[in-house]
DNA sequence: TCACTTAAATAAATGATGCGGATTAAATCT
DNA sequence: AGATTTAATCCGCATCATTTATTTAAGTGA
């Protein structure tokens, strides 16, 4: 049954060589990206979309029909001053698949089962403390957290096509191993092949949580249609995601970049230190609670409510939280002027629970960016702030695989699925 | 007659559709790279590199003989223990083709005209202060050495199948567009189209001079066989070029990034300040004219030999030049830390008048980059110098028309060529 | 009811591709 | 000279997309 995602896997040597099959394949992936993007759409608006023939239209999507992954709906919508022949609707068939996204942040774990369109069926979140607990644990915490969303989503394990796995830090997707996470003292932890083998054989990838949002900004978010921007995430690490011309942008080993270890100026002092000692999640909370050392607020910081409260006391005035989120924003500020420099994006999202903490970070950071772009860059990039919900980031995960299950025929995915 | 090189054009709106020209042109193109790359190669080897079946090698290398692009070179070469049928070795045919490729520099103009293999056959080199003069003495310049050059080389300049133009600054190659550059007080100079028009309608391409460097070192520099790595060329203004994935890549529009306008720390004092405004050959002069002012060097750096006694001065030990060029070396290095991060590429290369400095400035800035990057990232990226002749930049341009010539099918390159 | 229009499927012909297996070519080895 | 080995080519086959034309569907409009 049902159609399982390959994993990374093998970075082709060098270029892909051509043959029929990958032919059908490219061409079969662009009809499915179409109905995708294009919600219920019928075949000869695929047609035109694509500038395939009609004739190779109606075999791929035939094709598809047979294997399930369409479905026609039949309601031609809005007809006006139509005459001829109705066209038949065409939209993913939500259960052609099921898919499980898996978001590790650092004090909750959030788990969500999608269809086939990435719809959340169900998802829970677990509120734990990762970094206190080892690998085996979370990993433990991961698998009964998915077997659950699935059992609540009325699936059996063995119909999930794919799990893909989000979290902070240096991620080697095609690997399937984390390098390096603010979650876990260790390193190079072979997440994915864990989980495959405690999933029963399901197939689970691993990936960098910013390109989890890239891609969502990109499916289902405020990057629609647009083929070239940035996520900027601040959580509890930093993250970058680049799309470039539709394509997530991996480092040269298929790693992401871990903004963290940018370095910047700090606003006040004169040497440099990496962005993520001024504006991660992380030591924005230690400087607070320096701040508010000893006071009635150490009790909301133990309990993981810090950024809470954070905001709380800045919306109060509180002239050192003030101080603190202008110092993150503008070393925020800093690293994202250069990276529009380096990649003159139009777009310029960002992304995370650091970003509620709202204008007191936010105007720094625009400030500071608006005054250090040269002149020509200037009105390049757009910079918005787009909170997600938990769900929306497991969300994100889900797409991922279903990246790969709709048989994207180059970069890093694998084949298209077969029959 | 011969083929020409179709300049940037049509981003594709969205990922080509596949059709059996496509698959042609990728086979072609794989086969051109195997033979361009491995000098002179059997059908066999070709057939195993490129996974492609002995067959389809046959048939491409048959019409790549019929075009007349490629050339048998009988000798077998050294066969220990062969036995069977000798192969015969298949070539790129020098003569199949030739281009021209010209490199401003703020002090003088390189043109070079090379054959299809981007052997040089002629070069000349103007010594002219381009930033003089407007733009049209300098395209009227560039069009009186492209034609001397072509005569040079025993050419008309219909047999010219295209020519390109490397330049600092900000340059949108698929339009043919410069939209900044240190060379020019204008900004949007269309100096493509400009040329294409005074050469009698030889295609002729922009693009920034970092990528020609880069593709030049992909091709037969330091980074040969490598697909991921930086350029850092510092000359006049600041350049970089990525090459990642063995493609070179470029900004969202297209438009490669200027690594001048990236923001630096100054290594005394504590604003931000623009890299050119540290680490450029340009502001280094101004500093040393500044430090030396009103002594007998004053004449050397009017006659725009200010490098050279830059590094001579140094060499001297000269305290207020070392202290300038640890300064430039230190921003370069911070600059390069940040960029080590975002691309983790496994091979920094450095090129540019200004590297003659030597030590003086190469120490100082690799002391900074290893003292900045954190212990995860410290031994991924190899840096290394490379000092260029001004023919070898020309040779780049060169390059970067060829490549276009081989037809590689992806990316903003041209159709592949036809019959 | 009967044209008319548009959508979609179907069929046949064409051309291009790559592949596998058999075949020819050109050397060396025995 | 004949066997052997390796290189390159030839022949037939299957796949796929494209074009053109034909057919079936399902509406609208008079």
């Amino acid at each position: 049954m049902g159609i399982t995602a390959q994993p990374g896997l093998n970075a082709p040597v060098q270029m892909k060589t051509a043959d029929p099959e990958l032919m059908r394949a490219i061409n079969r992936f662009h009809v499915m990206d179409a109905i995708r993007r294009f919600g219920p759409i019928a075949r000869v608006e695929i047609s035109d979309r694509t500038e395939l023939s009609a004739t190779t239209v109606s075999a791929i999507t035939g094709a598809l029909l047979d294997d399930g992954l369409i479905i026609t709906h039949q309601l031609g919508g809005i007809r006006d001053a139509a005459r001829g022949r109705p066209r038949v609707l065409l939209d993913l068939n939500p259960d052609a698949a099921h898919v499980v996204g898996a978001r590790l942040a650092p004090d909750h774990i959030t788990i969500a089962t999608t269809n086939f369109r990435a719809d959340i069926r169900s998802s829970i979140t677990l509120p734990v403390r990762v970094g206190r607990h080892g690998v085996s644990v979370v990993a433990d915490l991961v698998e009964d957290g998915i077997r659950r969303s699935v059992a609540d989503a009325g699936l059996e394990l063995s119909q999930i096509s794919g799990v893909c796995i989000g979290l902070p830090g240096v991620v080697e997707r095609g690997a399937g191993i984390c390098r390096a996470s603010p979650l876990f003292g260790e390193r190079d932890i072979p997440l994915a092949a864990e989980l495959t083998r405690r999933l029963d054989g399901v197939a689970a990838t691993l990936d960098s949580d910013v390109n989890l949002v890239t891609l969502a900004e990109h499916w289902f978010g405020q990057a629609r249609g647009l083929d070239d921007f940035l996520v900027v995430s601040v959580e509890m690490g930093l993250g970058l995601g680049i799309m470039h011309k539709g394509e997530l942008f991996r480092g040269a080993n298929g790693l992401g970049p871990d903004l963290g270890d940018l370095l910047v100026k700090p606003p006040n002092g004169s040497g440099l230190v990496r962005l993520a000692e001024v504006a991660s999640e992380e030591s924005m909370l230690a400087d607070a609670r320096r701040a508010l050392s000893a006071s009635e607020h150490e009790h909301a910081f133990r309990l993981g409510r810090g950024m809470e409260k954070l905001l709380e006391r800045a919306e109060a005035g509180d002239p050192a939280i003030v101080a603190l989120l202008r110092a993150a924003g503008e070393a925020l500020g800093f690293a994202i002027a250069n990276l529009i420099v380096l990649f003159a994006p139009p777009k310029v999202i960002l992304a995370g629970a650091a970003l509620a903490a709202g204008e007191a970070l936010v105007r720094p950071l625009r400030d500071t960016v608006s005054a250090l772009l040269p002149p020509s860059l200037a009105d390049v990039a757009d910079i918005v702030v787009h909170e997600w919900g938990d769900e929306d980031w497991a969300r994100g995960a889900a797409a991922m695989t279903l990246r790969d299950l709709y048989g994207a025929p180059w970069g890093t995915t694998g084949p298209a699925p077969h029959r």
